[in-house]
RNA sequence: GGCGCAUUGGUGUAGUUGGUUAACACGCUGCCCUCUCAAGGCAGAGAUCACGGGUUCGAGUCCCGUAUGCGCUACCA
């Protein structure tokens, strides 16, 4: 049975490149019907936080990723962890490095590196000359037990390579010599990334590991590990890294909230539009339709079908309008208009909620209307939040006046400040009130005074909703009814507050 | 520095064994619809398939090289 984990280490939010490697590797679980579990790598006890770990689970909450079995916490096997390290020296495989350990300052590392490896080139010195590697096992022990301090590497072979094959990127080739000894135990005893991952995806059983590209070359190392600890080596398939749009590494400290996958709930996504959005990047459905849902997502998926250059991630910094990837917002726009309905009363009831528009009629007496007012206006929304914002007028009496509307539909003709209360008296006279009579009353009327319909449509939707733009406005007669109706258009409001704006009176 | 991976319109992708005008989605432009804005419909712009060689009757697809980008190379994860 496939067994599959998502291994995040719990030092900030949720990274969207993360969140998609979880959907890949549950995806996978599901179509395979096989377990999906979750294991928090939480060795760095200096950067990883409980809060990390909870905006985490909620992440995979929010995307709809259930985890199968306990979460496991990497740091609770320590012992584990150690114990086979000190196994691995028993049997010769491994030794002990007294070797004082170097100072290293992380943000230099990558530099640090490269001049190391430019110097011993230049020296003619093998890096991987090490002189406790044939340290006699009494010498070592002698040393140990005197107490100096050694970390523990794992002993490569000066001779041969390393081969797997990756799903993804195919197969896969590495000498033994590229390879340096690895340390498997710091000399403070804490066990390091490679020897855990090992461990624990032995422990629960891992048979297909699928993750980022980055740690592609470094599966070498795992492979090898896997062999001295006698393990069988699990399947392996990378996921193309998501690049910024510069095509640089995509970081919160460069680019903000845009990669953190709870801006994504926070700014009103429908958690399967950005799901079916993030599927996308590195992968395509056979059959090339684009709008899945999870149904066809699992359906559809396979490993084969992931492919093997970066994705960027598209956006424009300091542009609210393109904020995020602009296939991300037409996604979710698309989401909210043709989902069905059922689904989207509950995000909208979340959001007005959130921002104290929620009455609790919506749920009982007026739960039809409540449903038609949203089916009405989620046409032309892009995220949740647009229910709160531009549809606020449909739920509350108090709204804002769009300044651009009240002078495009109101102020550019003044005897709208007539105009409008005299429809509204008309409007008070239809009966039935429909969206038919209200169309009815509102050509007449212009039809009388000789104006076009257009300006008190337009005039009146200003009024009614203080937008310039919005659905049809004879269903917002209907929606709103006649009382409202009839009292916004009454209402001086917008043309005091042109005034003040405009500062002419 | 070494090693690895990648490279199809602005972006996401299709193009499985080489064979007609390189396909789809987002975005963009115009038109239609119309009470506005969307949606929808129609039309369109945009790719010398990174570059240079080669194999072949024929290459986005195979081979070699170059460039660029990214990753790894840590007593980080």
């Amino acid at each position: 049975m496939v067994r599959v984990r998502f291994a995040p280490s719990p030092t900030g939010y949720l990274h969207i490149g993360a969140a998609r490697s979880a959907l890949f590797n549950w995806l996978y679980a599901q179509k395979t019907g096989g377990k999906f579990l979750l294991r928090i790598e939480d060795t760095d006890l200096q950067r990883s936080t409980e809060e990390s770990t909870r905006s985490i689970i909620e992440g995979l909450q929010w995307l709809g990723l259930a985890y199968d079995e306990e979460i496991v916490f990497q740091s609770a096997n320590a012992d584990k962890h150690r114990a086979a390290a000190y196994k691995l020296i028993e049997e010769g495989q491994a030794y002990r490095d007294f070797t004082p350990k170097a100072q290293r300052d992380d943000a230099t590392v990558k530099q640090g590196v490269a001049e190391r490896a430019r110097a011993h080139a230049a020296a003619g010195i093998d890096p991987r000359s090490n002189p406790y590697r044939e340290l006699p096992r009494e010498e070592s022990e002698q040393r140990a037990a005197a107490g100096e301090p050694f970390a523990v590497r794992l002993k490569i072979p000066h001779e041969g390579k390393t081969h797997f094959e990756d799903i993804v990127y195919g197969p896969q080739e590495r000498a033994f010599p590229e390879i340096e000894d690895l340390v498997l135990l710091r000399s403070d005893g804490h066990p390091l990334y490679n020897l855990s991952v090992v461990i624990d995806d032995i422990e629960m059983g891992i048979t297909d590991v699928i993750r980022g590209q980055d740690h592609l070359t470094n599966t070498h190392k795992q492979v090898l590990l896997y062999e001295a600890l006698g393990a069988s080596v699990p399947h392996f398939a990378h996921l193309p890294l998501i690049l910024a749009p510069n095509k640089g590494k995509l970081s919160k400290r460069k680019h903000g909230e845009v990669v953190s996958l709870t801006t994504y709930r926070d700014r009103g996504f429908v958690p399967a539009a950005f799901r079916n959005f993030l599927a996308l990047l590195g992968w395509a459905p056979p059959d090339g339709k684009e709008m899945l849902s999870v149904g066809e997502l699992v359906e559809q998926f396979s490993l084969a079908g992931i492919h093997r250059s970066p994705a960027v991630f598209n956006f424009q910094e300091n542009d609210p309008r393109h904020w995020t990837d602009e296939k991300a917002l037409w996604m979710n726009a698309e989401y909210i208009r043709t989902m069905p309905i059922e689904e989207l009363l509950p995000m909208v009831k979340a959001e007005l909620r959130a921002n104290k528009l929620w009455r609790e009629e919506y749920d009982e007496d007026e739960r039809e209307w409540f449903a038609r007012v949203v089916d009405l206006i989620r046409q032309r929304f892009h995220t949740l939040k647009d229910f709160s914002a531009q549809g606020r007028a449909y739920f509350s009496a108090d709204f804002d006046f769009d300044e651009t509307a009240i002078s495009k539909n109101l102020k550019k003709e003044p005897q709208l400040k007539e105009l409008l209360p005299a429809l509204a008296d008309q409007l008070e006279q239809t009966d039935p009130f429909t969206s038919e009579s209200a169309e009815a009353t509102l050509r007449r009327l212009a039809e009388e005074k000789g104006v076009k319909a257009g300006l008190l449509i337009n005039g009146s939707r200003t009024m009614l909703t203080g937008q310039a733009v919005g659905p049809s406005m004879f269903e917002v007669f209907e929606i709103l009814g006649q009382k409202r109706s009839v009292e916004r258009l009454r209402s001086g409001v917008p043309w005091f507050q042109a005034m003040n704006a405009l500062g002419d009176v």
